[in-house]
DNA sequence: CTTTTCTTTACCGTTTCCGTACATTGGGAG
DNA sequence: CTCCCAATGTACGGAAACGGTAAAGAAAAG
């Protein structure tokens, strides 16, 4: 379950989101200051927060600079266009103003948590129509589930974390020793191979692209 | 330079954008309808897209979830929450109603585009039109991909490292022959001739200059 | 312990690349 | 102007890399 932190004092305010975001399937903290948000992150790491600037102590324009790895979004009653250009490029994810509609609050937090579990947690990787998803070692391609082996997944998802790039054949080595320590090229050569078939039956395609004594790269189509 | 498509029909909302993106720095590409904006993607990659929701022909809903791998903004005159919550479930990264304050599009534009610019460090080379990135082992010749081979990248690379300095044969063969040990001066003038061939087919220049007895160094212009 | 699945090794046909050989061009010295 | 030799570019054979299949060995599951 997805963690959402409020930073807001308005007891009411409080009490509203916090209703409203369980009922949509999150678990909420909360935090009544600016200080008191700094000590939460200190020994916690929610995975988004809801950031009102009107804070007692430490102000929400000073807190958003000390949040890191965290999507913020910044609510505020303040309607100037000034302030939210300078929220968003000090690093907020999203402002959105009070009074506010429910529904675009949960659409917006939607948006910003599947975008971090896309970036952060390194699985939900996309390219084209190649899905890697969370956790399972599981490979979605062209909408069919496609099973992949541990060494297999690793090369893939490598791959696609450097989607224009050429991945040499000894960083893909290196990588894959973690999981399969003694894994020469000559055995690389064979989990590509096999690799592809994979996706190949899967949807018609070939994905993996082959630069001639260097490495593998994802076809840039 | 960062790369922007705008998708929307209006003549004078894309040539107040044009400016004022142009201006900002960024490379801005147009496309006026559903359909072309399609095809230019089937060819051409931005990093961003500008969407419009009124459009010719696909309307933008139709559009957007064809669109794979690159962050949309939705521009829309609707103000319905609806509406602004679909787009956003339905995968636009951001959502920005008409009419609009220019200040507030470019800082929504710059948090969508910090990610991606994290993504690709380019500690590319470049000279003239070629442009080498050692990521992907491939050099880009006026506008043209060219392939290399592994020592045909080593020497155009160690020759544009040193733009205007002549690079003699026995500094070229000590670099190449980390990679390819056995490399004598006759063999390193087949390679050249193979580079410069390839540099000639895909731009009609010749770029590399003869030092005579010495070695090579890049054309000065 | 048996069965299944994954990884590795081995092999062969194919593709791509590198280096040598040789004919041709072009600059420099007498 | 002519000769000499470095430099260019093409052609070809050998070597290395790649792709895929089959089967042996190792690890995990039942």
């Amino acid at each position: 379950m997805q963690h959402i932190l409020i930073i807001d004092d308005d007891v009411n305010i409080n009490k509203m989101l916090d209703a409203v975001l369980i009922k949509a399937g999150y678990r909420v903290s909360h935090a009544y200051s600016g200080t008191e948000a700094l000590l939460f992150l200190s020994g916690e790491k929610p995975d988004l927060i809801l950031l009102d600037l009107m804070l007692p102590g430490l102000s929400g324009e000073e807190v958003l600079p000390e949040i890191k790895g965290v999507p913020v979004i910044v609510m505020s009653a303040k309607v100037d266009t000034g302030d939210k250009v300078n929220m968003l490029l000090g690093g907020a994810a999203d402002y959105i103003t009070k009074p506010f509609d429910i529904e675009e609050l949960l659409a917006r937090i939607a948006v910003q948590l599947r975008k971090s579990e896309a970036a952060d947690i390194d699985d939900s990787l996309t390219f084209d129509d190649i899905t890697l998803a969370p956790g399972t070692w599981q490979a979605e391609v062209a909408g069919r589930d496609v099973r992949l082996t541990k060494t297999e997944f690793a090369i893939l998802k490598l791959l696609m974390e450097n989607p224009r790039q050429v991945v040499t054949k000894s960083i893909l080595l290196d990588r894959i020793s973690e999981d399969t320590p003694d894994c020469v090229e000559s055995s690389l050569k064979v989990h590509v191979s096999n690799l592809r078939k994979k996706l190949r039956d899967a949807s018609g395609k070939d994905y993996i692209e082959t630069v001639w004594g260097i490495g593998f790269k994802m076809k840039s189509e």
